[in-house]
RNA sequence: GGCCCGUUCGUCUAACGGUUAGGACGUAAGAUUUUCAUUCUUGAAAUAGGGGUUCGAUUCCCCUACGGGCUACCA
């Protein structure tokens, strides 16, 4: 490719509220893209609809990016030769935009009010038409500069009238490009409507601001959301009317990300209902105070989020959909990216996660752990919890599950299961246990196959199957039923500790039957 | 309603005109395991419907159906 180390790439939310996961994939591909192609991944934000802002989302999406492993090259709070990177401080550029397509007969003013455009709509819904809009023909009798009177226009001009800049989409003009995932897409400018370039509070409409920004910033390729499409030709139009169209970037429209069942893309509510985040991280509205939760502090792995957001409308083609970040970057194409709407699936999702989890070392699980156990007000030998984490990797979906599911490695007070020693507790077995349990404290070394060689000639010994004794010294232990070889977790637990519970625990089924 | 986009197992998807339509998640059965989990084996499960084009259509074209997106002085 000739254009190699030219790619240039955006990813440029409007900070109204933090991203969900639809949102972090957008960025991911056109991370992978840029990284794909030696080029340049810039970080926008588009903040010009000041009624819709919201503080601290911009700080969370660049937090979301940056847990990802989604490094912003050039852009908000990094710089580079082309700020600012905000819209609002680009402000004054966007004006003497639109004024230049007003000369060159591009755009007009408008000086209609939204109650002229309300009475607008309901009058021609009422004569039938179902979709009203600000088009070629409406245009005509509005009150903007083409339909006014040339002086009446420059009196309300003076007088300071409020008024907004709309694009004059020519008639039965052809429109169409070449999507780099959807193939040549057409349209018929009669379709399109007058949209508004320039606001009346003096701020332009994404339109304008992206068509400008994205030329100012030579953008090679915009990938963004299905749901832009329908606004790709006015953003031709605008390349074409600003005389940009040579330089135009190449469109990647990417499928949405649908709900996990029922119809629609995915939205806001869903992480709740579902019970399984769609966010990257925690987050409180300072507005209204509501409070949605992350996948990051659920203790999902940021290898695994960027793992499956890749997968959710790209397939690498072959067998292989576990991938570190290096593999996936490896494999990645804009020409993989499929055309229909995926399906987020919290299970793939959890068991892309577990899989990267049985990947780590048992150090790295136990530097991930470390925070979840200091925020219960644990505090552990750094070994002792790698250890433990060994034991529960192969059980754990997500971080905190390590500690969860092994709560008796960290505390020594736990529930009994009382079910299971009702059925299988023999009374008259008691001395028995005793025994081993005495026995168990004599070994010199308490290692796992040492043990096992012990409790096996014991059972033998006094004719008991595994099935008598095995599931007692598991309660005993751990008070659950469930976990690691009963052998590892007394290694793990220490001789002292183990013999110290199993003393405890027949004495405690004594009493419970 | 209009415009645009889409449609392969329940879900994510592979198959760039010729395959017994492949894989993965989930699911069912089994093996391993003292248990749970892991792992392994096996099974069920799909080309929306109808027309073309072609020697041959999952693949190309058209129609229908269904799904989705957009339809703001929001992005």
């Amino acid at each position: 490719m000739e254009n190699v180390g030219n790619v240039r790439v955006r990813y440029a939310p409007s900070p109204t509220g933090p991203q969900h996961l639809g949102g972090i994939r957008t960025a991911l591909f056109n991370y992978l893209f840029a990284k794909k192609n030696g080029g340049t991944f810039v970080f926008r934000s588009e903040d010009t609809d000041q009624s819709r802002f919201v503080p601290g989302a911009e700080d969370y999406i660049t937090d979301s990016l940056r847990w990802a492993g989604i490094t912003v090259d050039e852009g908000l709070n990094v710089g580079g030769p082309y700020g600012p990177y905000r819209q609002s401080e680009r402000k004054e550029l966007y004006r003497e935009y639109a004024m230049q397509l007003i000369t060159s007969g591009h755009a007009y003013y408008a000086f209609d009010t939204s109650e002229d455009l309300e009475a607008m709509r309901t009058r021609m819904t009422a004569q039938g038409n179902p979709s009203p809009a600000y088009d070629h023909i409406t245009r005509q009798y509005m009150q903007n500069s083409l339909a006014l009177p040339k002086d009446e226009v420059e009196k309300r001009l003076a007088a300071g009238d409020p008024y907004v800049i709309r694009i004059m989409m020519p008639r039965n003009e052809e429109v169409k490009f070449n999507d780099i995932v959807r193939g040549w897409v057409v349209f018929n400018t009669n379709q399109l409507d007058d949209k508004v370039l320039f606001k009346s509070d003096g701020m332009p409409t994404y339109h304008l601001a992206n068509v400008v920004d994205d030329h100012l910033m030579h953008i090679t390729h915009v990938i963004r959301g299905e749901e832009w499409l329908p606004s790709a030709p006015t953003h031709v139009m605008l390349y074409r009317a600003f005389g940009w169209e040579d330089t135009m970037p190449q469109f990647a429209h990417l499928p949405l990300v649908l709900k996990p069942e029922g119809n629609g893309k995915l939205s806001k509510r869903d992480g709740d209902r579902l019970g399984f985040p769609i966010y990257t991280l925690d987050w409180e509205n300072p507005l209204t105070g509501e409070k949605i939760s992350g996948l990051a502090e659920r203790g999902f792995l940021p290898e695994a989020y960027t793992n499956f957001l890749a997968l959710l409308g790209w397939h690498p083609g072959g067998d292989t959909e576990v991938m570190d970040p290096d593999a996936l970057l490896e494999a990645f194409s804009l020409e993989r990216v499929g055309k229909s709407g995926a399906r987020f699936d919290p299970e793939k999702a959890k068991w892309i996660n577990q899989q990267h989890l049985k990947m780590k070392s048992d150090k790295e699980l136990a530097a991930l752990l470390e925070p979840v156990l200091t925020r219960m007000g644990i505090t552990s030998d750094a070994e002792y919890v790698e250890r433990v984490c060994g034991l529960m990797k192969e059980r754990a979906v997500f971080v905190p599950d390590l500690y969860e599911q092994g709560k008796y490695f960290f505390s020594d007070t736990f529930d009994y299961d009382s079910k299971t020693i009702a059925k299988k507790w023999k009374k008259d077995r008691a001395n028995l246990f005793e025994n081993l349990t005495e026995r168990i404290n004599l070994l010199q070394v308490c290692k796992s196959a040492e043990l096992e060689q012990l409790v096996h000639a014991f059972m033998e010994e006094h004719e008991l199957k595994m099935g008598d004794v095995m599931p007692m010294l598991r309660i005993a232990l751990t008070g659950t039923l469930q976990g690691p070889p009963v052998y590892d977790v007394m290694e793990v637990l220490g001789k002292e500790k183990s013999v110290t519970r199993l003393q405890n625990g027949w004495k405690v089924f004594n009493q419970m039957i």
